[in-house]
RNA sequence: CGCGGGGUAGAGCAGUGGCAGCUCGACAGGCUCAUAACCUGUAGGUCGUUGGUUCGAAUCCAACCCCCGCAACCA
C-alpha cells in the first residue's frame, strides 16, 4: 500500500471578482496533477482544494450597493465560482469559504500564536485618506494630488494598526529558497529573492469601525484583520476542519500533519505573497514552509500584451467553453499555452492543436482501428497478441510522461502523449493492416498493439479530457466506431 | 541607471561553446482502413543591432535598440 499522501491549493480568488482566462488556466493546471496524482497514489490519498477569499472592503461596499448583507452577498458569488469550476470539470475536493465560522477561529488561532511568538505589534500608520472612498490612497493612485474617482484631496489621517514582524524571517526566507528545487519556474527565484531581502513589515488590521466585514483580532475587538493575513491561512485551516468545505462523500482525515506541507498554484502577481508574506506567516506559526510553489505565467491577448478591460482584448473563458466547448479549452490552456510562461491565447491556435492532436492525430487514429477491426471481424482484447517490443515502446512513453507530471512539466508531458499518439499512425502505415496481403493473424497482432496504444493514449489525455478520454476507452472496448472529436470550423 | 522576463522560419516555442531544431500553418508526392484524415518529403531563418573573446558564438563579454510584466483591484 502507498501511504504518500499529497495536499496542493491553488489560490483563492477574490470572490466577487469575474473568473477569468488566468483562473482557468490555474485552476486547470492544478486539476490535472490532482487526476494525475489520484491515479498515482489513490483517491484517498489526494487533497485538492480551492476557496474564496471572501472577505475586505470591495466585498463590504458591493453588498451595501445592492442593498445585501455581505453574507448574503458572498453566499451568492461563491456559488458562480463553485459553477465555474464544475463547467470546466475541476475536481477539488473542498471549496474554502473565509467567511465560515470555522474559519474566523482558526484564523484567530493563528494570530494569537504568531502574537505569542512576540511577532505582532501595535504601529501608528498615516496616509491619505480619501473620505469618498473610504480607504487610504497612495501617490501614485493620485491625479493632481487628488482622488480619481471623487475628484477631492485625501486627508492625512493616522490610525493605528496591527503590524506583523515580517521582516524578522527574512533570512529564514532566503535559506529556505536555496534549499531546493522550491520554486518553478527558476528563473523567479531571483526576483523573488530581492523583494524578500527588501520585506518590510506589513500592516495586518483595519480599524474595525471603518471595514466591519472581517475577522475580528482576537485580542482587540475594534480591529479587524487585514485580508490577506486571514485569507492565506486558508491554506492550512482546511487540513484541520475540512467538513464545511467538503464535497460529498469526501472522508479525508483531517490535521495539518498528515497533509502538510503541500504545493500551492498561484499566478505571477501572487509570488510575493505567496513566496514571501505567506512563508513569514508559516514560520511565525511554527509550520513548514510550502513544499512547491509552481508559478504559472500570465495569458495575454493575442497581441501579447496583458488583457484589460479598458482595452477590451481581454478572452472570457464563459465565451470560449461556449464556443467550443470545456475540453477544447482546457486542452489548450496546457497544450497550447507555455506552464509557467507567459504566453499570448489565440484562438486560432486553439483550433488548430484540437483539430491537429485531437481530431487527425488521436480520435482519427481510435476511429480507423475500431473501424478496421469490425471490417476484418479482429479481436484486439486479447493481451497476449501485443508485441513485446511494441508494448516496450509505449511503455517507455507512458514513463516517460509521468516524470514529466511529476515535475509539473504539464506542456511537455501533453506533447509527448502526442508524440505516443504519433507513432500510432506511423506504425498504422508502416504495416497496413488493410492490405490483401496480410493474414488474420498478422492484422489481430498490428491491431492489438495499436488498441494498446490508444489505451494508454487514453489513460494519459484522461487528466486533460477526462470525458473524451472515457468515451474514448468505452469506444475501444465496445468497438463502436465514430467521430470522437468533431473538427473545428 | 526601480525590479524581473524576453527578442531564433508566417505563428507559438526549444536550443546556454561544435553542421540552426520542435509543433502548428503552407506546398508537393504517396496511400486509401479513417474525421478532405494518415504517411513521406519540400520550401521558409544574415538566431534584435554593433563590437569583442575564441580554432569555432544563437550560446560567453560589452554597449545599444525594441517588446512585455511587476511596482497600482486583478492568476
Amino acid at each position: 500500500m502507498n501511504n504518500e499522501k499529497y495536499y496542493q491549493t491553488t489560490t483563492l480568488p477574490y470572490v466577487n471578482a469575474n473568473p477569468h482566462i488566468g483562473h482557468t488556466l490555474e485552476f486547470v493546471q492544478a486539476d490535472v496533477v490532482a487526476r494525475f496524482k489520484r491515479k498515482k497514489l489513490g483517491e484517498e490519498n489526494v487533497w485538492f482544494n480551492l476557496g474564496a477569499d471572501e472577505h475586505g472592503l470591495k466585498m463590504y461596499q458591493k453588498a451595501k450597493e445592492k442593498g445585501v448583507t455581505p453574507q448574503e452577498y458572498v453566499d451568492e458569488y461563491s456559488k458562480n465560482w463553485k459553477e465555474f469550476c464544475d463547467l470546466f470539470l475541476i475536481s477539488y475536493d473542498t471549496f474554502y469559504r473565509t467567511s465560515d465560522p470555522s474559519h474566523h477561529k482558526l484564523a484567530q488561532e493563528w494570530w494569537l500564536r504568531s502574537e505569542a511568538n512576540g511577532d505582532i505589534y501595535k504601529k501608528e500608520y498615516t496616509g491619505l485618506y480619501c473620505v469618498g472612498c473610504e480607504e487610504f490612497k497612495t501617490e501614485k493612485q493620485l491625479v493632481d494630488g487628488k482622488c480619481p474617482d471623487h475628484g477631492v484631496e485625501p486627508i492625512v489621517v493616522s490610525e493605528e494598526n496591527y503590524f506583523f514582524k515580517l521582516s524578522k524571517y527574512r533570512d529564514d526566507l532566503l535559506k529556505w529558497l536555496d534549499s531546493g528545487e522550491i520554486l518553478k519556474p527558476d528563473h523567479k527565484k531571483a526576483e523573488l529573492k530581492n523583494w524578500i531581502s527588501a520585506m518590510e513589515d506589513i500592516s495586518i488590521s483595519r480599524v474595525k469601525e471603518k471595514l466591519p466585514w472581517g475577522i475580528e483580532v482576537p485580542s482587540d475587538p475594534t480591529q479587524v484583520m487585514y485580508v490577506w493575513f486571514d485569507a492565506l491561512t486558508d491554506y492550512i485551516n482546511v487540513l484541520k476542519d475540512p467538513t464545511e468545505f467538503a464535497r460529498e462523500g469526501f472522508d479525508k482525515d483531517a490535521g495539518i500533519d498528515n497533509w502538510w506541507p503541500g504545493v500551492q498554484f498561484f499566478g505571477p502577481d501572487n509570488l510575493r505573497f505567496q513566496g514571501g508574506v505567506w512563508q513569514g506567516m508559516l514560520a511565525s506559526f511554527g509550520v513548514a514552509h510550502t513544499r512547491k510553489l509552481l508559478n504559472h505565467g500570465m495569458v495575454l491577448a493575442a497581441d501579447g500584451t496583458k488583457m484589460s478591460k479598458t482595452k477590451g482584448n481581454g478572452v472570457s473563458p464563459f465565451e470560449q467553453q461556449e464556443k467550443y466547448g470545456t475540453e477544447a479549452v482546457r486542452f489548450y490552456l496546457i497544450a497550447g499555452i507555455s506552464t509557467f510562461a507567459d504566453s499570448p491565447y489565440k484562438e486560432e491556435d486553439l483550433k488548430n492543436l484540437y483539430n491537429a492532436h485531437l481530431a487527425d492525430n488521436f480520435g482519427n487514429l481510435l476511429n480507423r482501428v475500431i473501424v478496421l477491426s469490425n471490417k476484418y471481424g479482429i479481436d484486439y482484447s486479447d493481451s497476449n497478441n501485443i508485441d513485446s517490443e511494441f508494448k516496450s515502446k509505449v511503455d517507455g512513453f507512458v514513463s516517460e510522461i509521468e516524470s514529466l507530471l511529476e515535475k509539473f512539466e504539464l506542456q511537455s508531458a501533453v506533447q509527448k502523449i502526442i508524440e505516443l499518439a504519433s507513432f500510432g499512425n506511423e506504425y498504422i502505415s508502416e504495416h497496413q493492416p488493410w492490405s490483401k496481403e496480410k493474414t488474420e493473424k498478422e492484422r489481430e497482432q498490428i491491431l492489438s498493439n495499436l488498441a494498446y496504444l490508444i489505451k494508454n493514449v487514453a489513460e494519459q489525455y484522461s487528466y486533460i479530457i477526462p470525458e473524451s478520454a472515457n468515451r474514448a476507452l468505452d469506444m475501444l472496448i465496445k468497438k463502436e466506431s465514430g467521430v470522437l472529436f468533431a473538427k473545428i470550423d
